[in-house]
DNA sequence: TGGGGTTAT
DNA sequence: ATAACCC
């Protein structure tokens, strides 16, 4: 459908537009990538380390980095040791506790959601927000006596002149002044720097926010789409094409994006299955129609430490860590989960991705007295983990894990106990005086008292 | 490859 | 419960 009146360009007059106003055809998407997002966090912690080389270390790896860093060459993912050589003067910095990126992340997606609240989350340092409703207010509110008012913030991608007599060109340019005020908001508020990319879908937004790095933003006009995803090397590139698929493909022979637009879908079908084929064909010609879905809050929290581990005593004492932590981190969500979930990685040469798990409900008994933090939840929580290991892993026999982690998933916003009936009485968070919902958990503390 | 997340099957 | 995708 995008493609269609991409076609349409020539037109000058608005009332040409075969797009009605707030179509869902025609959408004003903007995408937003922090730059190196733990490096800056880091930097904020700790001015000292403005300026200098600096790296976020997990493990044996660097997984990011500032531009200092990167000037000197090193890449993301790097391994320390590389990194090390490569630039000797290299700050690092542990950021195998995710915390504050944790925190940081939520206080960008909460500060774009003032501005539309349809944002969702792309891991921790992305987010799409669609801004067709904002752009639609702010084109009934234009009073075009103000010269400065049709003016396109950034850049814009190939350089393409703008059409001011081309409604989609004018509803992306005020796309893009919101996403000037965006980042403006967010190195005002939070001290962050990131780019910004404005476009009439999620895929293409996406594509288009990379292309002036670092702290610039880029409007892609629909004349241009065609060009933006032929600029992809290789269809690995294209975000919703993974590694798997990527293979896949190869073995077809596709590897660019025009192989995958000019290959026969009937095949492609029959290789990877209706709904994956139809999907990726359509992202090769640029087109997405999926919708930006609203994140909320989490659907599950997880903890998790790669290590070698091959008793149970050592798993248990890991499991009791990384409980601790979460225990945190749900009793300060204010939410209950009711499933929990283990989850392994088993030593073993090949296999790309090996990945065991074991889920199970959280008896009801336990869910009750989450959030409340006096009494003691850890030792029940990690018998029923410690049950779900043994099911897992034989540990009658020898293993060797590399690799442990605990989610609380199935999320319920409160119990779902009314005022007034027996259950609310019976119910500890919420008939005794404790609504904080803050009350830290510290894994040697021995007793909790009762009340 | 780390330490997270999501949705679909 | 796993497999695929994203960062």
């Amino acid at each position: 459908m995008e493609r269609a009146e991409a076609g349409a360009a020539g037109s000058s007059l608005v009332h040409d537009q075969v797009v009605p106003a707030g179509s869902s055809s025609s959408r004003v998407i903007v995408h937003v990538d922090l730059d190196c997002f733990y490096a800056q966090v880091e930097m904020i912690s700790n001015p000292e380390l403005k300026g200098k080389p600096l790296g976020v270390q997990q493990k044996y790896l660097v997984v990011t980095c500032n531009y200092e860093a990167r000037k000197l060459g090193v890449k993301k993912l790097m391994n320390v040791r590389d990194a090390k050589e490569k630039c000797p003067q290299l700050v690092l910095v542990n950021g195998e506790d995710l915390t504050r990126y944790r925190e940081m992340s939520y206080k960008v997606t909460e500060l774009l959601e003032e501005f539309s609240p349809i944002v969702e989350r792309l891991g921790f340092d992305e987010n799409f927000v669609d801004l067709t409703e904002m752009v639609e207010k702010r084109l009934e509110q234009l009073q075009s006596d103000e010269p400065s008012a049709l003016t396109v913030s950034g850049h814009v991608y190939d350089n393409q002149p703008i059409n001011l007599h081309d409604i989609l060109h004018i509803r992306l340019l005020i796309g893009s002044q919101i996403a000037a005020e965006m980042r403006e908001a967010m190195y005002n508020q939070l001290g962050l720097t990131g780019c910004a990319g404005v476009a009439s879908n999620k895929l293409l937004a996406k594509l288009v926010s990379g292309i002036f790095k670092p702290n610039q933003q880029t409007l892609l006009l629909p004349e241009s789409s065609q060009d933006l995803i032929h600029s992809l090397n290789h269809i690995k590139e294209m975000p919703g094409i993974g590694y798997k698929t990527t293979k896949r493909l190869e073995a077809l022979g596709i590897s660019s994006v025009r192989d995958l637009q000019t290959f026969s879908s009937k095949i492609l079908e029959k290789e990877l299955g209706i709904s994956v084929a139809q999907r990726i064909q359509k992202l090769s010609f640029g087109e997405d129609n999926s919708p930006v879905t609203p994140s909320g809050p989490p659907q599950s929290f997880s903890e998790e430490d790669s290590f070698k581990c091959s008793s149970e005593v050592e798993a248990k004492n890991k499991i009791e860590e990384l409980l601790a932590s979460l225990l945190n981190r749900v009793c300060q969500d204010g939410r209950k989960p009711h499933t929990i979930r283990l989850i392994i990685r088993r030593y073993s040469s090949e296999k790309h991705y090996n990945r065991e798990s074991r889920q199970c409900p959280i008896p009801s008994h336990i869910i009750q007295k989450l959030g409340i933090g006096n009494y003691d939840v850890m030792t029940p929580m990690v018998d029923v983990l410690m049950k779900l290991f043994r099911n897992m892993v034989n540990v009658k026999m020898p293993f060797h894990l590399t690799l442990l982690s605990v989610c609380f998933c199935n999320l319920k916003a409160l119990n779902t106990a009314k005022k007034g009936t027996i259950d609310y009485y019976l119910t500890p968070s919420l008939s005794t005086t404790s609504r904080s919902g803050k009350h830290s958990f510290k894994m040697k503390d021995t007793h909790m008292e009762d009340f």
